[in-house]
Formats: structure tokens, sequence, C-alpha cells
RNA sequence: GUGGUUGUAGCUCAGUUGGUUAGAGCACUGGAUUGUGGUUCCAGGGGUCGUGGGUUCAAAUCCCAUCAUCCACCCCA
């Protein structure tokens, strides 16, 4: 017998973990829902050909491919094996695959439903998803994703409102001086344009996306390596450091863009945003014009959000933007969509990291009814129905173990209260109950249980 | 995928130039305390030293392989 092991990049989570999760998950999903998004899921495993391609190159390795039931090998592609084409037998031995991300398996349900979807369409979708990845910090091969999109307008107040919702959600997890970074795709667009090198936008995005991490001369060194022509890095390296509040970002980003058509578009759509933001307020994030932002996805084509932690050694906790033509890979063109998505689980780490989790319970139970014997148990089981039919979370210990075994069992798991119901409290109906974090005891009448939890 | 780090009790880790029966803290169990936890004291249980091979009279210790882990690069949530 060999030890038992999960897959590397996988967890298990303990009921400590749990209400720490669900916590999370639950601040996420009366969020979404107070700003109107709908609740939908989609199955863990999509058809192969559904997810191939696109998510670039690299991202069709990270898929996690599901090998055909049954005797796969008969139909397996023979060429391909011979010539030693992984990539080509994989097709041939796999139909199906782990989802990747929730975004695309969204644009597959909106384009199988689109008849009986009313646009515009807002939904949520909470749910894992799989990569084939090298785990690592803040990094796992099963992970959940917390996604809302709208789709089936190019209306701006969107982006406004998926500003608004990552504060909403991070001020209510408490998250300290989160900094919710914004840029456009134009107008990285545009600055390749201007340089000269439209054809080069990846490598440029690429490469200035490294930004924070390598400074102003690695990114050059990058550029270079990227074979980016000399003129043109020296064009674009003003803004590499460049700072201060939005309206002087914009005009020294106006002037570079000068007659180009999506250079002031993208400023315009950003203007919108910002003036909209100041007017209504955030709660407790930043927002902050980050011209350096490109996020690795291709298919974007507006606004593109980040949200970083300063201080936490994570990367992004949350991310999303516009795509205006995701639907049409599915044969759904002009459909443009807008969205973003929590990473929970780097959102854990975060709150983990920074000791905000609201309380460090172990039990989702209020109280514990210290069990004395035979007599004292039914009297207790009685008084539990009775709290419970109340909507009182509570357990009675299962047997009459020593008082000190049953108090360390209430104290490992955080149990607020403990009732101590024996002979003497059965005479008078007045019971005692303990509170743990102060040791104090209490008289209560068995009727008022209630009302003395919850003063 | 490339480079490096570390694998010893449930957890965190000691373990000398290779040398008798591999240790500590925390956790666990019992007792001091027969209606009182989180502090203290005493006692106890628990290890194929990641796995496989090699060197040696002798390996946790040295060598090789393999697996796992963590860190950096790459990429991402």
């Amino acid at each position: 017998m060999s030890k038992p092991s999960i897959p590397k990049g996988t967890r298990d989570f303990g009921p400590a973990e749990m209400i720490r999760r669900n916590y999370i998950f639950s601040t996420i999903r009366k969020a979404f829902e107070t700003f109107g998004f709908m609740p939908i899921e989609t199955p863990a495993m999509e058809n192969l050909s559904t997810l191939t391609g696109k998510y670039g190159e690299e991202g069709d390795q990270l898929i996690f491919k599901i090998l055909n039931n049954g005797d796969f090998l008969a139909k397996a592609d023979a060429q391909a094996m011979q010539e030693g084409d992984s990539k080509k037998l994989a097709f041939s031995i796999s139909k199906k695959a782990l989802r990747y991300d929730l975004t695309v398996p969204f644009a597959r349900f909106v384009v199988m439903n689109q008849t009986e979807l009313t646009f515009p369409f807002r939904r949520y979708q909470i749910q894992p998803v799989w990569r084939g990845d090298r785990p690592g910090k803040g990094r796992y091969q099963e992970f959940y994703q917390c996604d809302a999109d709208i789709v089936g307008t190019e209306g701006l107040t969107c982006e406004v409102e998926l500003v608004q919702l990552f504060d909403e959600v991070l001020t209510n997890l408490q998250i300290p001086g989160f900094e919710i970074r914004i840029n456009n795709r134009k107008i990285l667009l545009a600055l390749a344009q201007v340089a000269g090198i439209e054809d080069r936008l990846v490598d440029l995005t690429v490469a200035m996306d490294k930004l924070d991490k390598i400074g102003e001369n690695g990114v050059v060194d990058e550029l270079q390596k990227r074979g980016i022509p000399e003129g043109a890095i020296e064009k674009i390296r003003p803004l590499f450091s460049l700072n201060g509040d939005f309206q002087t970002k914009h005009n020294v980003l106006s002037a570079i863009f000068e007659g180009n058509e999506a250079g002031q578009k993208g400023l315009e759509e950003l203007r919108y945003v910002f003036d909209a933001i100041r007017q209504m307020e955030l709660r407790s994030g930043k927002l902050e014009f980050d011209v350096t932002l490109a996020r690795g996805l291709n298919y974007y084509t507006g606004a593109i959000f980040e949200v970083v932690v300063p201080g936490v050694q994570i990367g992004s906790i949350c991310g999303g933007g516009r795509y205006d033509d995701l639907t049409g890979i599915f044969g759904l063109p002009n459909v443009s969509g807008v969205g973003i998505s929590f990473g929970a689980d780097r959102i854990y780490d975060v709150l983990h990291e920074l000791n905000l989790f609201p309380n460090a319970s172990a039990t989702v139970s209020q109280l514990l009814f210290v069990n004395f014997g035979e007599a004292e148990e039914r009297y207790c089981l009685n008084l539990a129905t009775r709290l419970r039919r109340q909507g009182v979370a509570c357990e009675l210990y299962p047997t009459s173990a020593k008082m000190k075994k049953q108090m360390t069992y209430a104290n490992n798991l955080g149990f607020p209260y403990v009732a101590l119901v024996g002979s003497r409290e059965m005479e008078t109906g007045i019971i005692t109950i303990k509170k743990m974090e102060t040791g104090e005891q209490y008289a209560v009448d068995k009727s008022e249980i209630l009302e003395f939890l919850t003063a």
C-alpha cells in the first residue's frame, strides 16, 4: 500500500478553509447579484475543439485533455504516432477536455442559446477551471474563477459598473489599498502604429507588461531582444516613466496620438470611465490608468482591467476587459462583451497573508451542549431542536465524555458558547452558558437562549 | 520547459569526520483536577530517516538514479 496523495497543483479543503472560502464566494456572489448578474453553470468538460485555438499556442498545451473511453487506440492516428507528432495524435484519441477558463465556455453558451437570451445579457459564473501549468505560489492546476460579463452591448457604463463591482467586492472583503489598473487595447494599438511597428503589437505588449518586474531598462532590453527597431523603442520609451494623475497622462498621450484614430478613441473611452468614477467615487479602491498594462489574452479589444494589492507578492487577484468579437469564432459575429474575473484562490492567499479573515472559527455552530448523561442528553437534544428551528446553529456532544474532553473539543473548534446543563439546571430551567472567549458564565432561562445569543 | 533548494514523528525542524537503542518543540493520549477549555507540571504512544540501487565491517550521513517539494526564469488567476 502506497501512501495516498492528490495530483500536484490540487488541494483538499478542510472545514476551516471551506468556511473561509465560502466567505469569499458568498461576498462575491452577493455583489454580483446586487449588480444584476444572473447565475449560469457550464460543464466541467467541453469538446476539445471548443477550447483549442482560443488561448494561443501555449494555452493549448496547458489544456487538460480527456482520453477517449473504450478502445481509443483503434481510432488513433497511426501516421501521427509514427511521426511522433503528439499534438496531432492527441486529437485522434481525445475529444473532450477540462475547461481552461469560464469566458470561452460562456461564449459557446451565448451562441448556443442566442435565441432564448435577452440582450444585453449579464451573467455570472463561479466554477473551477483547470490548467496543466507548473504549480507554484498562488498558482494551481485546479482553481476557481468568479466571472461576471455583460454581452450584447457596447455601452461604456458597463466598464464603469465593473470598476464599481471590483470596488464593492474588495471593499467588502476589507482588502487594503487595492489598485484597479485600467488601460485600453486601442491605446496599445495606437502606440504600435505611432512607432511604426503595428505588426509587432504582441511583442510590444508582452514586453511592456513586465515593466513592474524588470523596470524601464529591462523592458528596453526585452524589446531589443524581440527585434523591435531602436527608433520605435525611442518613440515609446518616455511612456515607461509616465507619472501623475489621469489628466496628466491623458495630455501626454493625446499629443503623441495626434491624428491617430485608435489612440484618440481609446483615450476618449478611458476619459468616460474616469469621469464617471470621479463623480460616483469608489468606496476604497484606487483607479489607476496604466499604459503598460497589457494582459496576455489576445481577444481583448477595448478596456483592460487588472487588480493588484501593493505589498503582496502574489500577482494580480482580478482581471478582465472588453472583447468585441468573442462569439465570432462560434459563428455569431458582432456581439461585444465586457467582463471581469475574480481569482478566488489568490484572494484567499491575500486575506490569509494579511490576516483579514473575520474569525478563526473552525465550526459553523454557535453553541455546544455539554453531555452529562442520559437524562441530560435528552433534555439538551430538546433544547437544541428548539434552537435549530429558530435558526440557531448548535450541537450536542454525542457522548457523556469527560468534561475536559468536551471543553477541549469546544475550544479547538472555536465554539463561541458552551451550554452546561446538568441536574441543577434541569430542575430550575435556568441553564448555564459559558462564553468561551472570556470564560464568563451566565445563568439563562431556557426559553431565552435565543435572546441571549443574539444580544 | 531551464537553473538552483530541500526531503528525518501528524506539523516545524536538530542529528558532529559515516559508529551502539535516531532526538526536540508543537500536536495527540492519560494523570495532577469526579461540573469547566485556552496557562502550568508529570507520564505515555508514535519514525521502512521520500523511494530504488551502490560504496563500506558499519549509511539518516558518501555516490548514482528516481519521485516529491520550494525558489527564480517563462506564463498566468
